[in-house]
RNA sequence: GUGCCUGUAGCUCAACUGGAUAGAGCAACAGCCUUCUAAGCUGUAGGUUAUUGGUUCGAUUCCAAUCAGGCACACCA
C-alpha cells in the first residue's frame, strides 16, 4: 500500500531537484495524525534551505494521487506530511486477507537467505529448568517469525555428551547408587544434587542390581535418562530442531585439529604451563585465552570456534545463537577467533536475553540448580499451561530482565494477558457458529469472497480494524529485522481490542443479509490474522472457551 | 575493579531504532449484560522517562559523567 506513496514522493523530489534523501514512510502513534506520515520535508530543511512546511508544501503540489486511494494529506506539527487513505481503498486492499486465508502475513523479505537458529544447546546433565524457557520460546517463535519472513530456516541444537561435566554426572549417578546399594561413598564436591540423579540411580538398580561398577556405564545412562527428558520437554512445547549437532563429531572429522593448525600458521598460538593459548590479545581483547588444557582437553572455546566455522562452510548466511546473559563472557573469545581465521562474524547474530525472575504467592521462586530443588520447566508448564509459557516468555523484550508471575500466567482470568487474546478469537469462533446455523458460509474463503458487497463495510470502527489487519504482514517483518518476536505480542493484543470494540459497538448477526455478510466476513478477516498471529506465538488459537 | 544489560504511572512493561500530546495491562474509582461469549466495553485518576550536562529543528531513544539493580569476568560450559 505504501508503494504508491514511496514512488511518488520520490518522483516528487526529482521534478523539484531536491537531494534524493531516503523516504521514510512510517505509521504516526496518534491516529489522528493519519494512516502515514514521512518527516522528509524536515530532513531536506537543512540542505534545500527553506523551512520544513515550505517544502512539504511544494511536494504535495506534485503529488498526483487519486483521491479513491488517497483521501487526505495534511502537513501538520513541524513539517511532517502525513496521509490517510480512502476507506474504499482499505476495504479493498483488505480482500487479500481472505485471499490469502492461513498464509496472510508471510512474505518473501527472507526468500533465498539460509539462516540457523541454535539454540536451547544445553547439554544433557540435567532436566532443562525453568529459566531456560525464556530462550527455548524465544528461539521458537524467532524461527517462526523467521520462516514467515520466507527464510530458509534450520533449527539447531549443538551439544557436548563429553568432557568434565558429564564425567561428574556420572560420578554423581555413582554415588547415588552406591547408596541404594548400600555402600556410604563420599558425594562429589561439585556433583549434582538434584533429584532426578536419584532416579536414575534408582532406574539402573533396578534393572541391573547390585553389579554395575563401570562408571561409562553411569554416564551413558545419565546421557540417555537426561536427553529423553529434554526431549520430552522441548516435544511438550511443540520445539523441533531439525539437527542435533554433537560436538564430539567435530573431533571425529578433525576439524579441531584444523582450527589449531590455522591458529598455529596465523601464528595466534602459544605454549605456556603446559596449555595451548590463544593469542586473544592480539584479537583485541582483554586477555590471552587457554583453548587446550594442560590435561590435553580443549575448552569450550576451540570446538565453539570451529562449530561456527562449520555453520559458515554449511553455507548459512546468517548464523543465530540464542544465549543466556550468564554466558555472554564466552562470546567475544569465540567470535575473535571465528573472525581471526577470515570469516565475516557480522553474518553471526548473537542474541542475550536477560534473566527470569518467577514470582509465586508474591515472593520469588528460588533457582538453585545446587541444591537440588530447581523449579523445572516440566513443572512451569503443568503449573501454567504451555500457552502461558509461550506468551509470557515471549511479550517482553529479551534484553530486560523479565519477571515471570506465576500466579498471574495461572489465573483463568481476565487479568491474564493469553486469555484477552484467545477470547477475542473463540468470540468470533461463536459468532460464525451462530452464522453457519443459519447456513452461511464461513470457510470456504474464496466463495466468500465473491459472496460479499464489501462497500457495505464503512463503520468508524471497522474501518479500523482493517487498517490494523492491513498491518500484520509489516507488523511480522518488524519482528524478523529486529529479531524480536514480542512486538508482535503488542500488535496482537491490539487487534483483539480493536475487535471488541467493533463488536460492542456493532452488531454482526441482522437482518439485513446483505451486511451481515459483509460483517462476517470481517470477523473471518480478524479470526485470520488472529489464528496465524497465535500459531506463530505457539498460543493456541481457541475455538471455545 | 572491568565488561554487558536495565532504570519510563503504585506494580509489570511498550514506544516502529531521533519525531508530533510518552502508551498498554494489572491494581484503584465510576458506569454498561431480557439481543452474536461481561475472560468484554466506556470513562476517571495516575509521569520532571533515575540524576546532571552535551549533540540538533526535535532526545525515553545518541554521547559523557554520576547514582541504583541484574549478569559475567576459569586450564567449567
Amino acid at each position: 500500500m505504501k508503494e504508491i506513496l514511496h514512488q511518488q514522493l520520490s518522483q516528487a523530489l526529482q521534478t523539484l531537484h531536491y537531494p534524493a534523501v531516503e523516504i521514510l514512510l512510517e505509521k504516526p502513534k496518534v491516529a489522528t495524525h493519519g494512516d502515514v506520515t514521512t518527516n522528509i520535508a524536515m530532513v531536506l530543511a537543512k540542505s534545500v534551505g527553506k523551512k520544513p512546511r515550505e517544502i512539504a508544501e511544494t511536494i504535495i503540489q506534485e503529488l498526483k494521487i487519486a483521491q479513491t486511494i488517497i483521501s487526505s494529506i495534511e502537513i501538520a506539527g513541524p513539517g511532517f506530511i502525513n496521509f490517510t487513505f480512502a476507506d474504499s481503498f482499505i476495504v479493498e486492499s483488505s480482500k487479500k486477507v481472505l485471499i490469502e486465508g492461513k498464509n496472510y502475513g508471510k512474505n518473501s523479505s527472507g526468500k533465498n537467505i539460509k539462516v540457523n537458529i541454535e539454540w536451547v544447546s544445553a547439554n544433557p546433565t540435567g532436566p532443562l529448568h525453568s529459566g531456560h524457557g525464556r530462550q527455548v520460546i524465544l528461539g521458537a517463535v524467532l524461527a517462526n517469525i523467521l520462516e514467515w519472513n520466507g527464510y530458509d530456516v534450520t533449527r539447531e541444537y549443538y551439544f557436548n555428551n563429553a568432557g568434565n561435566q558429564m564425567r561428574n554426572l556420572a560420578e554423581s549417578i555413582y554415588a547415588r547408587y552406591c547408596e541404594l546399594c548400600g555402600e556410604n561413598i563420599q558425594f562429589p564436591g561439585d556433583g549434582y544434587h538434584g533429584e532426578y540423579i536419584k532416579t536414575i540411580a534408582q532406574e539402573i538398580f533396578n534393572e541391573k542390581g547390585k553389579r554395575i561398577t563401570d562408571k561409562n556405564y553411569f554416564q551413558k545412562k545419565g546421557e540417555e535418562w537426561c536427553f529423553a527428558n529434554i526431549k520430552n520437554i522441548l516435544t511438550k512445547l511443540n520445539v523441533v530442531h531439525d539437527v542435533f549437532y554433537n560436538e564430539d563429531s567435530l573431533y571425529k572429522n578433525g576439524k579441531i585439529q584444523e582450527v589449531i593448525e590455522k591458529f598455529r600458521s596465523l601464528d595466534l598460538i602459544y605454549e605456556k604451563d603446559g596449555a595451548t593459548w590463544l593469542k586473544a590479545t592480539t584479537l583485541g581483547l582483554e586477555n590471552d585465552r587457554v583453548i587446550v588444557k594442560n590435561t590435553g582437553e580443549p575448552t569450550y572455546r576451540l570446538p565453539d570456534i570451529a562449530y561456527h566455522c562449520e555453520k559458515f562452510l554449511r553455507g548459512f548466511d546468517v548464523m543465530i545463537d540464542i544465549f543466556g546473559a550468564d554466558h555472554i563472557a564466552t562470546i567475544p573469545d569465540v567470535l575473535a577467533g571465528v573472525k581471526a581465521l577470515g570469516y565475516d562474524t557480522t553474518k553471526v547474530k548473537v542474541i542475550i536475553h536477560q534473566m527470569v525472575s518467577f514470582l509465586r504467592d508474591g515472593k520469588q521462586v528460588k533457582l538453585s540448580k545446587r541444591s537440588g530443588d530447581a523449579y523445572t520447566l516440566d513443572e512451569l508448564i503443568e503449573d501454567v499451561g504451555k500457552d502461558a509459557v509461550y506468551y509470557f516468555f515471549v511479550m517482553r523484550s529479551a534484553n530486560t530482565h523479565l519477571e515471570f508471575n506465576i500466579d498471574l500466567a495461572q489465573q483463568q482470568s481476565e487479568q491474564n494477558p493469553v486469555y484477552y487474546l484467545q477470547y477475542a478469537h473463540a468470540r468470533i469462533a461463536s459468532i460464525l457458529r451462530f452464522a453457519e446455523e443459519q447456513n452461511f458460509e464461513s470457510k470456504n474463503f474464496s466463495a466468500i469472497l465473491h459472496a460479499t458487497n464489501f462497500s457495505r463495510i464503512h463503520e468508524k470502527e471497522e474501518i479500523e480494524l482493517l487498517k490494523l489487519l492491513l498491518d500484520f504482514p509489516e507488523e511480522i517483518q518488524k519482528c524478523s529485522i529486529s529479531y524480536e518476536p514480542h512486538h508482535l505480542t503488542v500488535y496482537l493484543r491490539e487487534v483483539a481490542e480493536t475487535f471488541h470494540k467493533f463488536y460492542h459497538a456493532h452488531r454482526v448477526l441482522s437482518e439485513d443479509k446483505e451486511l451481515m455478510k459483509a460483517r462476517l466476513a470481517l470477523c473471518i478477516m480478524a479470526k485470520i490474522v488472529i489464528a496465524n498471529g497465535c500459531i506463530i506465538l505457539g498460543v493456541e488459537p481457541k475455538e471455545k472457551m
